[in-house]
DNA sequence: GTCTAATAGATTGACATCTAACGGTTAGAT
DNA sequence: ATCTAACCGTTAGATGTCAATCTATTAGAC
């Protein structure tokens, strides 16, 4: 009777996604990076001398994109590659004072924006939201669901 | 004192959007389609003889990608392209008995899709959800926000 | 009737991303 | 010692997306 009456939540959710992720990269693109850019920084920032497999798990795309941004960020003097002495299979990843400022300057563009993301949101609110995405996920990520029917889907 | 001690609700949304997205469209791609292949489909059905610009807008892309989807649709046999006689700027774009047919087989497969990602969510859940979605959209879309503190954000 | 402005698509060039295939490195087995 | 398998990163090719620009068509002004 429902089916397709209303928007399925997944399209709502990509719309939503693709308009917030484009905001903030216009964000960081006015400070002099952009979301990948972002993305990595804080990565290798997060973690001292990680390696690239980790790096890309932690930032959510496969290693041959982080060695895309990489070498563009390398190219641009945010970031130096090096071999682990220990393991020379593993890159060690460093910032260079140059690409330290640029995590500054984007650290505070990306805790803007996150304020005014959360704009007369309470934080109830946003725990709510939170629960319910992580439901999505383990919706669409785990198989066998057998889940209690609440009375009211579908 | 909070700072970014948790995960920014817009980092949540990308990460989720993007497995959720990636699933969906792996369950076209088993049925012989892909995501937007099937954005296209279901937009150009929902309206008759819609042109491209409104199909673009309908989809949520820009011209230029919905021309360079069409170009391979219609080389698969999946549309036709033909002018308008009343204005022979625009295309008018209609599926084929083979786009038709796969229109069916994947409408199948996203609500089998969406039934799948709401299981065990209340409507009420999916509806707080879809409020909560809203106000990003926004938050970001629109510039002077004099929002009501909630007590309780940030 | 021609000019100009506006409109509809197509084209081009640039990213970000993925998968698949490859080359160098290491560890373990024999 | 050498062989094999696993691991790490890179390269190559494809897809999906966008912004900027171009071409064709239409409508309006004169």
């Amino acid at each position: 009777m429902f089916e397709l009456a209303s928007t399925p939540i997944g399209l709502d959710l990509a719309q939503t996604a693709k308009i917030v992720r484009r905001a903030f990269d216009d964000a960081m693109v006015a400070k002099g990076g952009s979301l990948p850019v972002w993305s990595v920084l804080i990565s290798v920032k997060s973690r001292q001398f990680g390696h690239q497999r980790e790096l890309a798990e932690s930032v959510g795309i496969q290693g041959a994109t982080l060695t895309h941004h990489l070498n563009a960020m390398e190219a641009d003097g945010l970031v130096t590659r090096r071999r682990d002495p220990a393991n020379r299979r593993k890159h060690l990843v460093e910032l260079t004072p140059s690409g330290e400022a640029l995590f500054l300057r984007l650290r505070d563009t990306a805790i803007a924006f996150d304020r005014q993301l959360r704009a007369g949101l309470a934080l109830g609110e946003i725990d709510a939201a939170r629960s319910i995405l992580a439901r999505l996920r383990a919706n669409v990520g785990g198989e066998s669901l057998e889940v209690q029917e609440s009375g009211a889907d579908q």
